[in-house]
DNA sequence: CTACTATTCTATAGATCTATGGAACATGAT
DNA sequence: ATCATGTTCCATAGATCTATAGAATAGTAG
């Protein structure tokens, strides 16, 4: 049985071209960044504080292992993460580190407005409470991630702008504030931000990637909030477009 | 929003903890290995090529990442993966290799007896079709893989000893043959094979890793099958056991 | 064409990883 | 205790990876 151990050893390299994009830690938060929204290189070696050729570099990379692509605009260059399967990969190295390093939990928790403090809504529970007109759903990743893809219904205030923006918010409804996934540390953070001023604020268990991946509706565009109370658009879009949760199940390799 | 870019970046390190496991083709064969069952070091290393102690040293990068446990027994020690997770993150990498990497497929295919040329069944299709008692399930890893788990009522007949054991398959039933997984080759060449004798022989569309994470029953032990006609055998135990399959949805990072 | 911008390519010093032989360790048998 | 066996630890030469400066390239605007 050793006709093509060649080749099976072939088959293997092949994946270790993926894990070479995931062994290093800043490579890991670009895909994460990318998985959100496309940028630019500039961005992107700003967001992560790398050197220009630096982040280049890493971004051929991930290139070469075919996890990125990208689009040319006049003379800037935009990478984007190619395809759900990057963004699915992605998640489950999240989640194993979640179940099986302790670190990651301690980290998190050791951020004092940490994931594990926070108390988490579920997707089925926002779908509810969203429906009831109970909560406005907040989405605090920066701007360029919402107008990529968010929660339909979903107002867009980046933590950044929180603080000065409080008041844009109705005091008498509780805030469900999302962000990039469970590791994320924006919605987190909103929310301890919130309480501290006396509103009701939960997070999202989940991130938009999760909720795309869920099969559930995605709006892109930067939205037709001009910055008001925003109370009844916090519900609307999302009344009735439940979709019916085509859930690819986790082990589908079709 | 500067004061916690420490923290942050330490969390990206553990993420590439995780990801210097899968840099190593040779690590990544082993991790498929032990997601099929626990072997000790010597299996380890002969089976993937490796001298005893290169092998020991991968697998204590393995170990450090805590994606694989260890099991005394007298002088010998077993690993195993750590928990579904690891075999989940095993099965995304392999999806996203095959989605993205065109080369995967070409190795695939340029085997012959591949995974492109043979026909496959669906999960779906072969509970129909096993409930129907039309078919034989045939698990043609090797023997400890099948005691380590296997589909219910499926019958152990390793490819390497499939030819020689030709005879105890009834000919008048179709054959689906199932092994590790999409990239796995011993299924479809012991589907080739089988056709090649004038049977009529499949393989399943997944190996055993993606039935165990759909939720469907696995069964352990080496089997009550001592090698006779195995007709009845091959059906008996799927016939009422299927489960209300709980599918974990893939992006439910709880 | 020239100037300018965003990005990629090239070269390289320094850091890290890999394979492996041999020593050390743990366990079980004598 | 002594030996045998399976595994891990240690040291190291050679291979590979990383960050980065500086040069080259591609697109845009005059």
């Amino acid at each position: 049985m050793e006709h093509d151990s060649g080749r099976r050893a072939d088959l293997y390299e092949q994946l270790a071209r993926i894990g070479k994009v995931v062994v290093h830690p800043k490579r890991i938060e670009l895909l994460d960044l990318l998985c959100q929204a496309e940028r630019s290189v500039e961005a992107l070696a700003e967001t992560t504080g790398l050197k220009l050729t630096t982040a280049s570099a890493h971004l051929q990379v991930m290139r070469q292992a075919r996890l990125v692509e990208t689009r040319r605009e006049g003379t800037r260059v935009f990478y984007r993460a190619a395809g759900e399967e990057v963004c699915r990969f992605v998640g489950a190295l999240n989640d194993l580190a979640r179940a099986r390093l302790a670190e990651v939990d301690q980290i998190l928790r050791s951020l004092g407005t940490d994931a594990a403090g926070t108390e988490r809504v579920s997707r089925d529970e926002l779908l509810a409470r969203v429906q009831a007109g109970e909560v406005v759903v907040l989405d605090v990743r920066p701007a360029e991630e919402y107008s990529a893809g968010h929660i339909p219904g979903a107002r867009s205030l980046p933590l950044e702008h929180l603080e000065a923006r409080l008041d844009e918010l109705d005091p008498d409804l509780e805030v469900v504030a999302y962000c990039r996934g469970p590791l994320c540390l924006l919605a987190p953070e909103a929310a301890a931000l919130l309480r501290g001023r006396g509103r009701r604020a939960r997070c999202l268990e989940d991130g938009l990637p999760e909720w795309r991946q869920a099969g559930l509706p995605v709006e892109e565009g930067v939205g037709t909030d001009g910055g008001s109370s925003g109370r009844n658009e916090a519900r609307s879009s999302l009344r009735d477009r439940r979709t019916p949760r085509s859930s690819p199940a986790v082990g589908g390799r079709s």
